[in-house]
DNA sequence: AGGCTGAACAATTGGTTGATTGTTCACAAT
DNA sequence: ATTGTGAACAATCAACCAATTGTTCAGCCT
């Protein structure tokens, strides 16, 4: 059964060079079974469809976007520095992914579409790291984050839902963005009750 | 003159009953033209165009929409509540207009895809009434928006960004977006920095 | 001259066809 | 029995034409 998972490596490792140099759209099933010298019917022996490919290629990209948030994470900084920073990150890799990568930014594209159970569950994923900085940050003294944490990261990632989604960018400026992330974050740790 | 005005009050009155009962798209300017029997051609001597009808339109429609927002703005409530009625009241009319007249839904869609700076003017609109709330927070003590009270309502906007577009709405369950605003509106009051 | 028309023009849409591509499956090879 | 094939099928895409529709304008009416 060690031979099917390696397959299925060679697979998307195949795939992966089409992606990202041709997009997804444009690569099609029969060119990624020919560069393994292989039929297109025993691709579907190993993925399901072509979105799964597309998935898989996605998920095997996780442990990147995982490590950055991590490194956030793990930073010797005050909780509300290393919350104000993992927006910063957000908002600075989708810019990155929009204009670096084309290719790879339909892709996300085209999964985030057709497989919105996978955006769900990167946003669960990333509200793991918010809730560990949370809680520091209530250890520290600093932060008030509730009861709930994970409520609160939610609350946390609807407010900053802007910086996320480049799709509804009414313009494409990021410095503007910037400014604008940096005033809403201001707005959230002081909160506009007087104090 | 005033002829002048009188044609451009009949056009937008005539596109307006088949915009509600066809839609934008299957409104036809000959069709306008000949429920007023005149020419086509006509019609662009007091509309330049067929979204600038729809324009107007939208325009006819701002004094309802202001009236909703004063009325809140000139309620006998402190000012945090009436923010928080505010920001209800988008959420509710946004779904209210999607599900109750798809055919208003696609007019406001191709206005703010065509119109950008139309949606733009509205949110500064917008901004008049929230500034008029903060301030009254200010005076009453309640609230700190800052020396900037325009920069404060544009993050204001930012952060609630996400119950305004129905566009970017992963689901269009109103319960849980009015239960996500909720939340959203206490961490923006409440602010996550420990008091 | 100013108000208006309707034919002319250009842009967009709708629909059809053929080709391409994602997916399945009966069968062959090992 | 397992692995793999490639033809067959269905869905999607691209290109095209025709029709519709938004817009303009030369000329007509008053």
């Amino acid at each position: 059964m060690d031979e099917k998972a390696q397959t299925r490596a060679l697979i998307l490792d195949a795939a992966s060079k089409r992606f990202r140099h041709y997009g997804y759209q444009k690569t099609t099933m029969s060119e990624i079974a020919s560069d393994l010298s292989m039929s297109t019917g025993n691709l579907y022996r190993f993925y399901p469809s072509k979105l799964d490919i597309a998935e898989a290629h996605a998920h095997f990209h996780e442990a990147d976007e995982d490590q950055l948030m991590e490194e956030i994470v793990a930073r010797d900084e005050p909780a509300v520095e290393r919350l104000r920073a993992f927006s910063r990150m957000v908002l600075e890799e989708t810019f990155r992914i929009i204009d670096e990568s084309k290719k790879i930014f339909e892709l996300a594209q085209a999964i985030s579409r057709e497989r919105p159970a996978y955006a769900n569950r990167r946003l669960a994923q990333e509200r793991v790291y918010l809730k560990t900085i949370l809680r520091d940050g209530v250890a520290e003294g600093t932060l008030d984050a509730g009861v709930d944490l994970e409520f609160t990261a939610e609350m946390y990632q609807c407010a900053t839902m802007k910086f996320r989604y480049p799709q509804l960018y009414n313009c494409f400026n990021l410095e503007m963005l910037r400014r604008e992330l940096e005033g809403t974050l201001d707005l959230m740790f002081t909160g506009l009750n007087k104090r």
